[in-house]
DNA sequence: ACTGTTCTTGACACATCAGTCCAGAACGCG
DNA sequence: CGCGTTCTGGACTGATGTGTCAAGAACAGT
């Protein structure tokens, strides 16, 4: 019936996401966005609303998709050791191909604290997955022997989400992988058996 | 010879320094800023020169300070150990004192990353300073037997710098005292010896 | 090829931004 | 009391911010 748009709805909100996790959502101007997202002002404003909306759309499909890919990352790996390892090398490992921009829900966080509510429903909303996965995974590793089990698993999930925001700022801030690694292994060390 | 300041620099640094942590550089307006501090336009612009020297003072301010209080809490306890635990918590526990703001450096971290020199060799700077009085305080620890000594001082250094700011993160997140405190005791218990 | 829808482009409107300027009041000092 | 300095308040400027409007081009279906 009509024109398509010339596109990718997805891919275009890739981009903003980049945009905003580098800057943040006040640093990010409109100008800039529609720069790097490629696209006119009129299909930004057709397609997203305005500025906040994107940035919500931004933020919510970023939450979701990076607490799945750790996720999975984590449930990929046979033993839980190796999954806890896997979930937090993620991010430290991250900066070699995508060196400058963070992590958007912490950026999120940051910015905004808890003032917002509609960025504080997603950035709660993911950390509570993670945190549950976490506490899932440390169960099992308890059962299989792995981990000490005198340790309070949502204790031990809660530690893991904050060493991972930890990360996540460390990595930012332009810490080295090398060290970052570092990190990570002595983080686990404590939950060994 | 002349009218004196009706204010105290100092103390509207201070005022400043909360806008910028609740609000971000950008987020941050000048009419926000004058209204918080107290003071004239002109006198802001007379006193700090434009908004963002206001900020570098107030991010310099903020992080000497900060690190300073931090390290001697830590240095105010006995042992090492309840050194550390009392470094880690001295931001856990302020969020009952002022709930809504976060840390300055933090947030400067998260929002510039390392695209602003100036920014970043204020946050390098602190972050050095705190670190290299980690590893002070864990090789003590393990000399007096309190710390396992297997451990290398400036990896263990890099996990508890990362950690508080995880904790920083959590705090600005919503995270209660209560949990907070636990992940300060599990993150310690992994140094024991 | 015609029609209707929708994308694209550029110009536009309005608010807010940081920063400057000026006039007048307030103050310390002689 | 009067002088010089500096604070205060408000008006102002130019730039930038977000968001809208209108005109024309591109496309799908008939």
């Amino acid at each position: 019936m009509a024109r398509p748009k010339e596109f990718d709805r997805d891919h275009v909100l890739g981009k903003a996401i980049e945009v905003f996790a580098s800057h943040g959502y006040e640093g990010a101007s409109t100008e800039a966005l529609l720069t790097h997202m490629g696209l006119s002002r009129q299909s930004m404003y057709d397609t997203f609303g305005d500025k906040r909306r994107l940035y919500l759309e931004a933020l919510e499909r970023y939450s979701t998709s990076s607490t799945a890919e750790i996720i999975a990352s984590m449930n990929a790996e046979v033993s839980a050791m190796e999954g806890l390892e896997a979930a937090l090398l993620a991010f430290a490992l991250r900066p070699s191909t995508r060196p400058a921009d963070g992590c958007l829900g912490v950026a999120a966080v940051t910015e905004f604290g808890r003032t917002d509510r509609e960025v504080t429903a997603i950035t709660e909303a993911s950390g509570a997955t993670l945190t549950t996965a976490f506490e899932r995974i440390i169960r099992r590793g308890q059962k299989a022997g792995e981990l000490a089990s005198d340790l309070d698993p949502r204790t031990v999930a809660s530690f893991l989400s904050t060493t991972l925001m930890g990360l996540k700022v460390s990595a930012r801030a332009g810490g080295k992988p090398a060290v970052l690694r570092d990190v990570v292994r002595l983080t686990l060390r404590s939950l060994r058996k």
